[in-house]
RNA sequence: GGAGGGAUGCCCGAGUUGGCCAAAGGGAGCAGACUGUAAAUCUGCCGGCGAAUGCCUUCGGGGGUUCGAAUCCUCCUCCCUCCA
């Protein structure tokens, strides 16, 4: 059994801010499961490696036997995205939500054991609200310490417009906290500020404020902006094994180490480890990949599969030799004339490219090799078998199979 | 309530004395070279169409002027700024 000291340092030991510890530290001593609340967006279902950060944290409160709850923000996912100034956000149908809903669960499922976590949606206590709640809530807050926020501070200063709701939502989150009498919220940094709100509003209705606790945001594989779906450089997490290998090898040398610490259980004292290996040459970049990639596979795909993965990676990328798999396509030789095939076609068949136009860059470029053949000819008519191997880039390949 | 500015290709953003605009430039993306599938760098591509100096669809939406419009007129929709 953990000290309430060793239990800390457990659950935010790396946390890049918690308000705050000693708080944490009294609650831990109390004697009974503390309710850990994570909000969750109910547009985005597809959980990635950045999701996975805060949810491994959340394993961690779990293991020690305390309550995690999921809030779908179904209620606030209505009222705008206060961030994004242009992007609308979809207004998503009660269907909509509860699926979205479901393949979360279902994804969370991998990191934490959702059978045990709560999962409630905000539109529930919102919508009792009403106005008069919400005038209530709102008199809570002053406009001068929502300007605190650093972003709206920034727009202000810009004399970019911030519309009302915006003032609204880290109140209704605060009031989340408030519904479900959250004794801990975790989540990204960029949440700090509506954590903090969510601690006054706690108060303003006479509860124990809850403790915040935040970590650093994962930064996507492009090495610069952090980890999101729309921008394109995320890891998803239930992506096959070998994409996800390969996905986590193409990021910069210089990312490992934050990558390191935030995804592998060993944190940042062995990303410092690494890091000084690396710095020394007592560790080649390319090896503390393989085996970063390898523990994440193996986290979510299991141990087998990670080995394969990168037995995959190694032969295709390493060797240049072709994948153990290649999907097939299936070549109907009433489509044929003599048995052969405008390359162009046959090019877009294999999924190679989505237009002619595509398909005749490509092979103007010498990206497209036939049975290891590069064609450069366009308008070639080339002969095909079954057996024959198309390979269009470095990643694409695909076996003919004629019918 | 009043005055003014704007809506361009995946994103940002030129272009508005009408033709030389499929539309500059940057970013993203893709391919090639180099590699450790790195990253960085360099080169090329980057609306579509079974070869074309060719054709088709694009510059918020509709209508119009014209031989010809992203560029002019008109109505509509949306966004923004300033004054009150």
């Amino acid at each position: 059994m953990m000290t309430p000291e060793e239990q800390l340092d457990y659950l935010v030991g790396d946390a890049s801010e918690v308000h705050s510890r000693e708080e944490l530290l009294q609650k831990l001593t109390l004697d009974r499961p503390l309710r850990i609340k994570y909000g969750a967006d109910p547009s985005a279902p597809d959980l990635h490696l950045g999701h996975s950060v805060p949810m491994q944290r959340l394993r961690r409160f779990q293991e020690l036997g305390h309550q995690v709850i999921f809030i779908i923000g179904d209620f606030t996912g209505r009222i705008g995205d206060p961030s994004g100034r242009s992007r609308t956000r979809p207004m998503l149908s009660e269907e909509e939500i509860e699926r979205n809903a479901a393949t979360f669960a279902e994804q969370a499922g991998k990191i934490l054991d959702i059978e045990a976590c709560e999962i409630l949606y905000n539109s529930e206590w919102l919508e009792e609200l009403g106005t008069e709640g919400i005038l209530g809530l709102a008199s809570q807050y002053t406009v001068a310490r929502m300007l605190e926020r650093d972003d709206f501070g920034k727009r202000m200063a810009n004399e970019t417009p911030i519309s009302i709701v915006e003032f609204l939502y880290p109140l209704m989150q605060a009031y989340d906290s408030v519904a479900v009498r959250a004794d801990v919220e975790v989540g990204g940094t960029d949440q700090l500020f509506n954590f903090l709100v969510g601690r006054d509003i706690m108060r303003a209705y006479g509860m124990d404020p809850q403790v915040a606790a935040t970590w650093t945001l994962l930064v996507g594989t492009d090495g610069t902006e952090k980890m999101s779906k729309s921008l394109g450089n995320y890891v998803g997490i239930t992506e096959p094994p070998v994409e996800m290998f390969g996905k986590l090898m193409s990021i910069s040398d210089e990312l490992l180490p934050h990558y390191w610490a935030l995804l592998t259980d060993e944190g940042f004292e062995g990303a410092d480890r690494i890091d000084e290996a690396l710095r020394h040459d007592e560790l080649h970049p390319m090896d503390a990949k393989k085996d970063l990639a390898g523990r994440i596979v193996e986290r979510y795909h299991g141990a087998e599969a990670a080995r394969q993965a990168r037995q995959e990676f190694e032969q295709v990328f390493s060797r240049g030799e072709k994948p153990t798999d290649m999907p097939e396509v299936e070549m109907p030789r009433c489509d044929l004339e003599d048995g052969r095939i405008w390359i162009v076609r046959l090019v877009r068949d294999c999924g190679g490219a989505s237009s002619n136009a595509e398909a005749r860059r490509l092979i103007r470029q010498g990206a497209v090799r036939v049975n290891d053949e590069k064609i450069q000819d366009e308008t070639e008519n080339i002969a095909i078998s079954d057996g024959d191997i198309v390979q269009v880039g470095k990643r694409t390949f695909a076996k003919v199979s004629m019918s």
